[in-house]
RNA sequence: GGUACCGUGGCCGAGUGGCUAGGCAAAGCUCUGCAAAAGCUUCUACAACAGUUCGAAUCUGUUCGGUACCUCCA
């Protein structure tokens, strides 16, 4: 089997071979959410693409320490000194207590997730959780000399790293550009430098959420959460960091920055950055106003939709394409989605039902190796259902008896198929007939029609039809009798 | 303005030098009381122009078009 897993690395921006720093464990930090809003699937799409990730690993063999955050504090509103904590500002704005809003949308961002049938990670810390850390990496930095401290906010000196240490390794831009290119902002004179930003931010007195520190009451910076977290449970060098590619040019490059300035270590060996979901043609962002929420594309209920799409469909649309790929968000394809996995789950669901022969008249571990090799291409999901639809086509050829399969290979395959869509695909029947009572009542009334049918009395056996096809059931006519699907 | 990336058949999307995914749609067929559903088969594309090469969607150059980042964003 075609087992050497390669990923692409930001860092190096090349695909590698991947060797965890201990053998059979991997440190993995995915970059969480901010949790002042709503979950919007543009989100989703990048916690999906680590959650397959996640799950390959672990069906690899690996332990798997997945931890991702939860930003509760410290996200400033423009990068500006004077800037307000995110989360103040909604609170302000609702007339409830900034842990309120957390709570909210933390539960939402949950409730989305498990929706996309997502695993939870093994540790979920908030920032909030970890004011002491983060005051004790800031404490570091300013005693190894990169940062500062003016009025009771800490910045971090970006010029003076830069003359030590490469600070635009992982975004690969021209540091020089970037000192002139920055836009200049109001209210910047504090800082030294343009690219300086904030490890600790002094709050006016009236601002809600504050902690004390050696430098007075404040607030932590965005990108310090990150590094203190990842260090605490993972250590100071771990294997995989990720997150969205919007995070590259800056949270993850202060990231970089303030690990190398305390710990003298690059924190991961692995950056994985996902890509962008857009919305005909435009990235989809809360500030664009464009984004979709989980529930209205679960209802259909959206200008740019013509009917609502289960989370499993939405799930397997994003798996055919590339984590690295931009995707374009339409309704047309979320509808071709909707029957491409059908499909799917059709295929493994008759597996059991297959004739088999004394021998097959295909390879089965040719389709697993095929599978292997795509995910082992820096998690190619396309690929990979490109050769489970090979799959699905010789499951269907057995079915009428073009193709045949041994015993032993029907087994595999099955095993194979099932592990590969639910376990690491992470995808799920849905709408499944539901209890046992309603599979009673169906298989009466299609042996009813069955027996009108058998009488030549199509009048009854098309109301039957013609009716339950009206309250969302439909019914299809086989070789074996009828079955039914709930629409 | 600077820096990246992208432009694939009706649609979505893989694919970094020859073997030319996959899904949806469409057409044909099978099944069938009719229909639906389902299944099988078929459909050979790579923005334009020029170049490198025995050979290019894939490499180089130019042009056109698009997107992202440089400001909070997954």
């Amino acid at each position: 089997m075609n087992s050497v897993l390669k990923i692409y690395n930001t860092l190096s921006r090349e695909t590698s071979v991947f060797e965890p720093i201990h053998k059979g464990y991997i440190g993995m930090y995915v970059c969480g959410p901010t949790v002042y809003s709503n979950a919007h699937l543009g989100n989703a799409r990048t916690y999906i693409s680590f959650d397959v990730i996640f799950r390959y690993l672990l069906h690899l063999g690996y332990k798997v320490r997945y931890v991702r955050n939860i930003t509760d504090a410290g996200h400033l509103e423009g990068d500006r000194d004077e800037g307000e904590d995110k989360f103040a500002k909604k609170a302000k704005l609702e007339q409830v207590e900034p842990m309120e809003i957390v709570q909210k949308y933390t539960l939402d961002f949950h409730e989305v997730l498990r929706q996309f049938n997502t695993l939870p990670p093994s540790i979920e810390p908030t920032a909030t959780g970890h004011i002491i850390e983060q005051i004790e990496m800031t404490k570091k930095i300013i005693s190894n000399g990169f940062a500062y401290e003016v009025n009771g906010t800490i910045y971090f000196d970006v010029e003076k790293f830069s003359k030590a240490q490469n600070y635009t390794a992982l975004s690969n831009r021209n540091l020089d550009d970037l000192l002139t290119n920055t836009r200049e902002l109001d209210g910047q004179d504090e800082k030294k430098g343009r690219l300086d930003f904030a490890l600790w931010i002094k709050t006016k007195p009236e601002h809600l959420m504050k902690w004390e520190s050696p430098w007075g009451e404040g607030f932590p910076g965005w990108h310090i959460e990150c590094s203190a977290m990842s260090s605490k449970y993972l250590g100071h060098e771990f294997d995989i960091h990720g997150g969205g590619m919007d995070l590259v040019p800056t949270h993850h490059t202060n990231e970089i920055a303030q690990n190398l300035a305390c710990h003298k270590t690059q924190p991961a060996r692995y950056w994985v950055h996902t890509n962008m979901l857009t919305v005909n043609g435009q990235k989809m962002s809360k500030s664009l106003g464009n984004s979709f929420l989980p529930a209205e594309l679960f209802s259909g209920n959206h200008a740019l939709l013509d009917k609502g799409y289960s989370p499993m469909t939405v799930r397997f649309f994003m798996l055919q394409a590339h984590y690295r790929s931009t995707l374009d968000f339409r309704n047309d394809a979320l509808q071709a989605a909707e029957k491409g996995l059908a499909r799917l789950l059709n295929a493994i669901k008759i597996i059991g039902q297959l004739k088999t022969d004394v021998s097959s008249s295909f390879s089965v571990p040719e389709i697993k190796s095929n599978v292997y090799a795509a995910l082992n291409e820096d998690f190619n999901t396309p690929i990979a259902l490109a050769h489970l639809f090979d799959a699905v086509r010789l499951i269907n050829s057995v079915n009428d008896g073009k193709e045949q399969l041994s015993a032993a290979d029907k087994s595999e395959l099955s095993i194979f198929m099932q592990e590969i869509t639910f376990n690491v695909l992470g995808l799920k029947h849905e709408n499944d007939a539901g209890t046992e009572k309603v599979e009673g009542l169906m298989k009466m009334i299609i042996d009813m029609r069955a027996d009108a049918k058998t009488k030549k009395d199509f009048a009854t056996s098309d109301f039957i039809r013609d009716q339950l096809k009206k309250i969302g059931i439909e019914i299809k006519d086989g070789k074996e009798g009828a079955s039914f699907t709930i629409l």
